[in-house]
DNA sequence: CAGAGCCGCCTTTTT
DNA sequence: GGCGGCTCTG
């Protein structure tokens, strides 16, 4: 027998096979990270002869979960057939129809979100507790502002929703108090740190008077949930083994929770790079990693420092990018010798203003497309999603397909809202907020009229003696007279509406009660007949619209309540454009356009970073003090390594002031100050010039039509 | 005179 | 596509 292990190189065998309890795997970009995580995660298994789920794999992103989940039980199935000698035929079948090698692991949200569906009662919580995504959050917000502050001069002082949004999760991520995260992330109104406290304080009531969760509570009832010995037991001690994916993107919550999580067995493996720490924004910070063995006494450290991705151009860029930064990354990259030396070197391209580089970009892929390289072993990158429209418009112009991750997200959609907004009133007509958007569709009827009616259904009035927790005590059969309550109020609330909408309202609340034998799927269907001659009057493509709700009226077929749907789509939106609409054309080859938040973890042949200019790389909003241009440089290093072949940095000479350019100002860019000096060298610099550049901007034409396909040619022949 | 509706200005990254 | 500010309507 082979030993498993002969295929990794000393440094990764060493992680897998340590048996260290407290574990820093130190790895690089494109050292093998994945591999030995889920080998380690295998071999844990194997060695200490566990039931696979008995290990947890906590990650940040769907995506990675399933993907080591996955990986994991590939490499169990594999064990356990190299010991029976079963052939492949039956190893394949074997392994999809048995779980009994998968092992536990999701987000900490998605993991959070499960445990405290089975111990609700324990925290307070109905089964069916809903969950607020940021937007739900940013408009309970809206609402309590209103409150705070009506006269319009008030109005202006008070942070907008979003931001509110962001102060009250940093607060809560970082343990930081409000005032203190004023300072760093809105200075200007640090004055008003009191009243921004109490509206607060005031989210905090209302959420619970809803009987909903937002994200950030996920991990805090599971915290709060371990805080309790004996939960904390039953919690704990399903799992003997915890292993966690990019921990340099924890904030102090998360580490509290591992530490509750691990206290008993005292095993835990942490795998991250400080230098790929992208997230400071949500309260992360590369200290957690840094920090690690004095969080968990006794720790050991090993560290992954063969680069099996990037060709050493690649990582000559990559390795530059670090340099200057004050304390220097943890790990510097080396390549492995590889077969062919022959590689290209990274490009910097000027291009004379944003079309030209999206003519440049597009040309670009295409040509590497001739020299083998496929649309999906390409990537466009960029700093903000929005960085990428104008691009996204010359692709489609060429017949170019993408997929793009990141960014405008389905969810946040409107009329997907509404009807998600509906399904949680089917479960919890106690939802002041979803009252608030259904009420809204009714033409006619705005945020006064919609706030009037909510208050006359009851919903409206928080109660803070009035602990809902009592209420839910008693059950599924309370929940649902509280329901048959609400709903009584009905007669009353519909008053409150203009004369000629009440008839189409009237509808919509009776298309919010389920009928007896009727299904889940019939009953969201009905609902969504209710909702769409609503959301088709009300948006101007109001009809293209309407087939994106029968795509979430096909979701309730595996959901055992409508308000799961809600959560779920809360929880796991889908992460591209096209997850929901299918790949984008008949062809199944299309390129990737990402943020590259997005990207992280993933690699590519080629990868096309655009806007490389000062002021969106780094993003010039990030730079209010220097931890901010040190995560943007992070974020530069996390673009250049997601290349295996071939880096392209786009920098356009001017580009548009505005978002939705609509006018013609235009700012005058520099090249992104982390192209200059050491990392400059490790680029070649070429000019992409159209016909109608020539004599409107002086730029030398460096650029033979072909001389860049021909040194492509030798790499990818 | 409340509030619906329209105009013009601005827009980071995500579980 | 959101938000504040302005105008016009019911």
């Amino acid at each position: 027998m082979t030993n498993p292990l002969s295929d990794l190189d000393p440094q990764q065998r060493s992680a897998i096979a340590s048996d260290a309890r407290f574990l820093r795997i130190l790895a690089g970009a494109g050292t093998g990270k994945t591999t030995t995580l889920t080998r380690r995660v295998a071999h844990t298994i194997s060695a200490h002869e566990l039931r696979p789920d008995r290990a947890l794999l906590l990650t940040f992103t769907r995506r990675a979960a399933r993907e080591m989940v996955h990986r994991v039980e590939l490499l169990l199935d594999r064990n356990e057939n190299v010991e029976r000698g079963a052939d492949d035929a039956v190893t394949s079948r074997y392994a999809r129809t048995t779980p009994r090698n998968r092992i536990a692991g999701g987000t900490f949200h998605s993991m959070a979100h499960r445990i405290l569906r089975q111990n609700a009662a324990a925290v307070g919580l109905s089964q069916g507790f809903g969950v607020l995504d940021p937007s739900d959050s940013a408009d309970l917000f809206d609402l309590i502002r209103d409150d705070h502050a009506s006269t319009a001069v008030m109005r202006r002082r008070i942070p907008r929703k979003s931001t509110l949004v962001d102060i009250y999760s940093r607060a809560v991520n970082t343990s930081e108090t409000v005032s203190e995260v004023l300072g760093s992330i809105a200075p200007w109104a640090r004055e008003d740190s009191e009243m921004i406290a109490d509206i607060c304080r005031n989210y905090v009531e209302r959420k619970g008077a809803l009987g909903v969760l937002d994200f950030d509570d996920l991990l805090l009832y599971w915290l709060q949930l371990l805080r309790d010995e004996r939960f904390r037991a039953t919690i704990a001690g399903r799992f003997d083994h915890v292993f966690v994916d990019e921990y340099q993107d924890v904030n102090s919550l998360q580490v509290r929770l591992l530490k509750a999580m691990t206290q008993d067995h005292q095993h835990l493996t942490v795998v991250g790079d400080d230098a790929q720490a992208i997230y400071s924004f949500r309260g992360a910070s590369p200290r957690h990693i840094l920090d690690f063995e004095s969080d968990f006494s006794g720790a050991q450290t090993t560290v992954l420092e063969h680069n099996y991705r990037s060709t050493q151009h690649i990582l000559n860029v990559a390795n530059a990018i670090g340099e200057p930064a004050p304390r220097g990354f943890t790990t510097k990259l080396v390549a492995q010798p590889t077969a062919s030396d022959a590689t290209t070197p990274p490009h910097i391209v000027r291009c004379a203003d944003e079309d030209g580089q999206s003519d440049a970009v597009c040309e670009r892929i295409l040509e590497l497309r001739e020299h083998g390289v496929a649309l999906k072993e390409q990537v466009v990158l960029v700093r903000a999603a929005h960085h990428s429209s104008r691009l996204e418009l010359e692709l489609s112009a060429r017949g170019i397909p993408f997929v793009k991750y990141g960014g405008l997200k389905y969810l946040d959609t409107a009329h997907v809202k509404d009807l998600l907004a509906a399904f949680r009133l089917a479960d919890n007509a106690n939802d002041e907020l979803a009252w608030f958007r259904v009420l809204q569709l009714l033409p006619g009827v705005g945020p006064a009229t919609a706030r009037r009616a909510a208050k006359a259904l009851g919903v409206a009035q928080f109660v803070p003696e009035q602990p809902s927790a009592a209420r839910r005590k008693e059950g599924s059969r309370a929940e649902k007279n509280a329901q048959f309550e609400v709903l009584q109020l009905w007669p009353a609330a519909r008053k409150q509406l203009p004369l000629a909408v009440r008839g189409p309202a009237d509808e919509v609340v009776a298309s919010l009660v389920r009928e007896p034998e009727e299904t889940l799927a019939a009953h969201g269907d009905r609902i969504r007949r209710s909702i769409a001659p609503l959301v088709e009057q009300k948006y101007d493509d109001g009809t293209s619209r309407i087939h994106d709700l029968t795509a979430l009226v096909d979701a309730t077929a595996s959901a055992s309540r409508l308000s799961e749907v809600a959560t779920d789509f809360a929880l796991d939106p889908p992460s591209s454009t096209g997850d929901l609409a299918g790949p984008p054309v008949v062809d199944e080859d299309w390129l990737v356009i990402s943020t590259i938040h997005s990207a992280k973890g993933l690699e590519f042949d080629a990868t096309h970073l655009i806007h490389a200019a000062d002021g969106n790389i780094p993003l010039d909003m990030s730079l209010k003090d220097p931890d901010g241009l040190e995560e943007e440089r992070r974020l530069f290093y996390v673009a250049a390594t997601r290349a295996r072949s071939y880096l392209a940095v786009y920098v356009p000479l001017r580009f548009h002031v505005n978002r939705h350019a609509h006018d013609d100002r235009h700012i005058w860019a520099q090249p992104s100050r982390f192209l200059s000096g050491s990392v400059a060298q490790t680029f070649d610099e070429i000019t992409h010039l159209r016909p109608q550049d020539m004599g409107v901007i002086d730029l030398p034409v460096i650029d033979a039509p072909g001389a860049v396909g021909a040194e492509l040619q030798d790499l990818w022949r």
